[in-house]
This record gives C-alpha cells, sequence and structure tokens, in this order.
DNA sequence: TTGAAAGCGCTACCAG
DNA sequence: CTGGTAGCGCTTTCAA
C-alpha cells in the first residue's frame, strides 16, 4: 500500500503528497529531496537531481509553506498596513507593492487600521506572532505614539509616506511634503493669490504638508490660514469646504489631499462657485481621479510607484541585513502637475 | 540565570519566549499551558490557570502561530483574490472584508490579480501551499476558466460579485447583476429616452449587467446597443467614451461601471455636452466619488458592507462544515440611486 | 554524495 | 487533574 502512516482521518482537506512520499518514492532520504529543492546547501548527483524532480511532478508534491516557515528562518511575507485601503492613494500604493512583494515571491497580509493607532499595535501584535518577515508601515499615528509602535516592532519594518521626526530604527521611505506642500502653496502664490488657506486633515496629524505651506506663505509675507477637517474623508473635508466656502471664501486653496481637493470642486459648485475663475484649488497625491475630475485638477504626485517599489526594496534589504544594521532613510521629491483647477498658468 | 537554553545564537529576532519556558517557570508541563490558552481539550485546576495565565503575562509569552497552524487545522488566514486593488469598489469591498476577518480573527493575504487569469491560479496555488483556511473570491475570468480554477481550489471558498453561470462546488455571494442592468436601464427608459447605449467592459467578461440592460431595451421594443472598453479604467472609458459621443451621441448612456461613467462626465464637458441636459448617464457601483462627481451620478449601490459580510460569514460557515457540504449561493438585490446625471425624475 | 536524526513550537493523545 | 511524548512537514547537522 502507498499510503503511509495517515491513521488520521482528516476529513475535509484532500491528504497532502510530503517530502516524505516523494523521498519514499524515489528510493532516497528526505533530506535529498530537501536539497533537490532548495538548491543546496549541499550538492545532489545529477541523476538523483533528475530522479527527485521527476518524482515530485508525478506525484504533484509541493512544499508545505508553514512547515518551511517555522523550520526554516523566513515565512516570505510580509505586512502592510495602513490607515485605509478604499482611500485611492492608499489603494495604489498596495497595488504597486503587492506586485513588487509577489514578484520577490512575498505574500502580503493586509491590516487596515482604520486610522486608529490602538488597532495598529495589535496589528503589528499579530504580525509579529505570524512570524512575517518584516512590515511595510503606513501609520496615522503620532511621533509619539510611533515609539510605542516600535516597541513592538520585532521585525524589520520600513514607515512609509510619513516623514515624521522618528529617530528611532524604523527605516523611512516617503515624498518629501514638506517641498510639496511649498511648492504647491508657491504655485498660487505665483499665480497672484493673497489669501490662500490650507483645507487639511485632522490636528491629531503631524503634517508636513501643511508647515510647506506655512512655510511658504511666510516667505510671501501672507498669513497662514490652516483648517483642519475631523477626518480626510469625502464627508468631512465636504463639510469643512462648504463652512468655509459660504463664510469667508478665500481666492485659493491649499487641499491636504485629493480627497479634500474634490470636496472642495463639489462644494464650490454648490455654491455657484465658478472654478477656477473664482476659486482656486491644488490638491496632493495626484490620484487617478484628479485627471478626470471638473474642472481637472492641479496637484501635486508623488511618483507612486517609486515609492511603493523602493519601499518594498529597502524592507528586503534589511531583512537581509544584520540586525544592528543602520535603517536607511530614503526621500523622493514629488512634483506639481498643472492641470485646470487654478487657471492657466502665466 | 533565566535565560535557558537558547545555546542556538539566532541573531536578527530575540530570541522569543516559548511555551516551554512558561512550563519551567511554572514547574508544570506544557501540556497544561495548551490547556489554558486553548480553553481545552482538558479541563485545569483553578489554581494551576492562575499560575501558568501569571506566568504567561509575566515573561511576555505569545504563541507562535506558524507553530499552531502546522500542527492545528486551522491557519487563521484567508485568501482575498481580486482584479484590482486600486478600483474603488473592489477597494472598499476590501476593506470590509478586512474588517469582518479580522472581527473574527482572521488575517486576510491580498492577492491582487491584475486581470489576469493565469495569475489568478498562480495566486491559489500559493494560497493553498500556505494552508489559508479558505479563499475568498472577486474573479476576472470567465466561467470557462472558473473550472480550472476550482480545480486548484482545495480549500472552501466563495466567488465574489461575480454571477456567472458555475455550478461547481464553489459558494457564491453576489448581487443580482442582470437585475441591476435591468433596473437602470428602465430608468433611463422611463424617463423618455429612445437611444440608449451601454457602454461597458472587455467583451471576454461574462456581463449579467449588460444582459440585464439587453432585457430592458428588447422589452421596451428598443435595440440594444453595446460598447466594449478594451479594459474596466478610466483610460480606456474615457477614450470609449470620446469616440462614442463625438460622432454619435445618444441621449442616454448607461455605464457599467462607475469608473466608466465618471469617464463619460468627463468626455461630455470636453465635448462641451450638457449634462443632464443633452445626455443622461447611469452608472454601476455607487463608489464614494459618484456622490461628489459633477453631476453626481445616478447609479446603482450595491450594498458593499452587506456584500462583504456576507461573503466571509458564508466562507467561515463552509470552513466549519463537512467537505461535502453543499455550497449555499446569495443573491442580493441592488438599489438605485437617482442622483443628477439623468436630470429630475419625473 | 548521501542517510539518519534532531528539532522548530505547538496540540492532543496515552497513561497515570 | 496532569506529565510525558509523538508527530505536523520541513531543514540542516552529524556521521558515514
Amino acid at each position: 500500500m502507498q499510503r503511509d502512516g495517515s491513521d488520521d482521518t482528516r476529513r475535509g482537506r484532500p491528504t497532502a503528497v510530503t517530502r516524505a512520499d516523494v523521498a519514499r518514492h524515489v528510493g532516497t532520504s528526505t533530506a535529498v529531496v530537501s536539497y533537490v529543492i532548495n538548491n543546496g546547501p549541499r550538492p545532489v548527483a545529477a541523476e538523483t537531481r533528475e530522479k527527485v524532480l521527476r518524482a515530485i511532478a508525478e506525484l504533484g508534491y509541493r512544499p508545505n509553506r508553514l512547515a518551511q516557515a517555522l523550520r526554516g528562518q523566513r515565512s516570505h511575507v510580509i505586512g502592510l498596513v495602513l490607515p485605509d485601503i478604499s482611500n485611492p492613494f492608499y489603494a495604489e500604493l498596495a497595488r504597486v507593492i503587492e506586485a513588487v512583494a509577489d514578484a520577490r515571491g512575498y505574500s502580503l497580509i493586509l491590516c487596515n487600521t482604520r486610522q486608529d493607532s490602538a488597532r495598529e499595535i495589535a496589528y503589528i501584535r499579530a504580525l509579529v506572532d505570524r512570524r512575517v518577515d518584516g512590515v511595510l508601515l503606513i501609520s496615522g499615528s503620532t511621533s509619539h505614539e510611533l515609539q510605542a509602535l516600535a516597541r513592538e516592532m520585532e521585525v524589520p519594518a520600513v514607515l512609509l509616506d510619513r516623514s515624521v521626526n522618528y529617530s528611532g530604527d524604523i527605516s523611512l521611505v516617503a515624498t518629501d511634503n514638506l517641498t510639496g506642500g511649498r511648492i504647491a502653496t508657491e504655485h498660487l502664490i505665483g499665480l497672484g493669490h493673497r489669501r490662500v488657506v490650507a483645507l487639511t486633515g485632522p490636528a491629531r496629524l503631524g503634517n508636513s504638508r501643511a508647515r510647506g505651506y506655512e512655510t511658504a506663505m511666510r516667505e510671501a509675507d501672507l498669513a497662514p490660514e490652516l483648517h483642519h477637517s475631523a477626518e480626510f474623508d469625502f464627508e468631512s473635508t465636504y463639510a469643512l469646504a462648504m463652512t468655509l466656502l459660504s463664510e469667508a471664501p478665500p481666492t485659493a486653496i491649499f487641499a491636504g489631499n485629493d480627497i479634500a481637493a474634490l470636496s472642495v470642486l463639489r462644494a464650490a459648485a454648490d455654491l455657484r462657485i465658478a472654478m477656477p475663475g473664482e476659486l482656486a484649488v491644488v490638491g496632493y497625491d495626484n490620484i487617478k481621479e484628479a485627471a478626470f475630475s471638473i474642472p481637472r485638477l492641479t496637484t501635486m504626485d508623488h511618483p507612486i510607484d517609486t515609492l511603493g517599489a523602493v519601499a518594498v526594496e529597502v524592507l528586503l534589504e534589511r531583512m537581509d541585513a544584520a540586525a544592528d544594521a543602520s535603517a536607511p532613510m530614503r526621500l523622493v521629491t514629488p512634483r506639481l502637475v498643472v492641470r485646470e483647477s487654478c487657471g492657466a498658468a502665466r
């Protein structure tokens, strides 16, 4: 009888063929099968290798990744922790990260924190318990909370897209939001606007974009005026835009992200404020929708592909490096995309 | 010395505390520790239990989920396979699925197939090799290709949002797209439109929405007119909308999804076609953006929350059921959301 | 070049 | 009620 010691009547799953079956089939040891599969760590006679490969194909053997992970040092899984997968910017980022990870043979565990820093910690614990090889973290937390996170982080990690002032041993990959905020604001100022207000996200978040805005305003001897929405979603930003535009409409708005900018477009339409005639807006992120809105949005573009790819690369690097290696940090510069929402550039 | 037999100098990860450490600390066996953690399968004296719990807290012990999964029957991971996470509809679905799964103690492995059915199969293999407990599949494949998929599928699975005519043992949870397509079209016809064309996705996809459209048209003695875009994204649908609207503009368009509908809005604006005056559009999916576009989109709403939650529930049910249990199937009915893109309802 | 065997951390059975 | 222990499928060392 071929069916060996499966006295255990596991019903449900079809009884999987294991490495031992292959070994028996060939008449060799399980070790050799391992060597063949992993190309090492020891050489195998060409002939034996052939036989093993044939048996693998014949029996349809596929290694149990769980067992490999338990025994070996690598699970080939990385965790992706982000604030809100339904935000197109994060979704886009997730898309490229998943693609790069897949190309490198890694699976991705998706953790959607819903902007809750307690959940961030819980997720990171769970990921560590699952022995992920690394964590990609797009945090919604303050710098302070990040310290607590770093403490839970017992695996290599890369902090993505949040240029907080953090000096732990978590690597950082981000676009330079400070410069981005400044570029956007300078564009508006350069167009002749004097009263340009910033419509940004929850105050609790450290916000480099807003600081870039403030810098630009001060340098032009203009008074910064920051408005915070409760959340960074359509509902909140639309509500804020409505009150702002109906009470004391500025001539220009710097929106902290494109969702907010799109909300401003909507609010302006509701209030019969002509755009870009009476109101100029620049957004941030250059999500897909920004190129198809009415009017099309002028916005700051992150090279999302680069950002995601670099993040994965840096993470893989760190996973291979010694634990005490220094945490690299990469900033990539955003780029202004001029479309219609500010009127024609002069 | 507290630090026991870690002669193995694993650098990198901090040496994890295991169940054996806890047992030794308490002066009991590892089995008892297991019984405490899992509340079974055998009872433990209240006093012993206390001691164990204290030791666990003291040592900061946390079970290795990998080992649990290898040994036990459950990995508490489910795979989510979908065509495009950067499509807001899928992203939204992913959001609720992740939330429900998390609440039930399951992690989610994200697999983004980029509309490639070969990749679908590869992903499913990888998921099986990782011993996921189940798979949630939002397929971009034809019914035919699904047969091949089903063959790879050695774990419980639920097919989501694709009401293909498939009678395997994969459960199905979907909105009734046939009815949805009909409702949308009837709305347009009811508004007095005679030439209403459908702008839908790639022809390769079986498309119940389009069939619903055709049904409604025929019932009203109108000639159906289907246009397929190369892909179901902004670029493709916008290109199609531009040619359609500049060559032989109909008075009404049924768009196969909201991305396409948004593209139509954009194309109409570019062509100076007044909306909803000269052109009515109804979309499908009711993505967030649909409520904030200009004009706001009339569209078919799936109850995404329900859909996602039901899908997870059904999957969990199937995971607990015997392997030969029948595959349940649930259809939920979509709902027309009337906004501005068709003009005022009469 | 290969076989045998230890052991990753855990669960659950056999015996007390 | 609990200790001892086999074994999940795999990798890698020790010894031939």
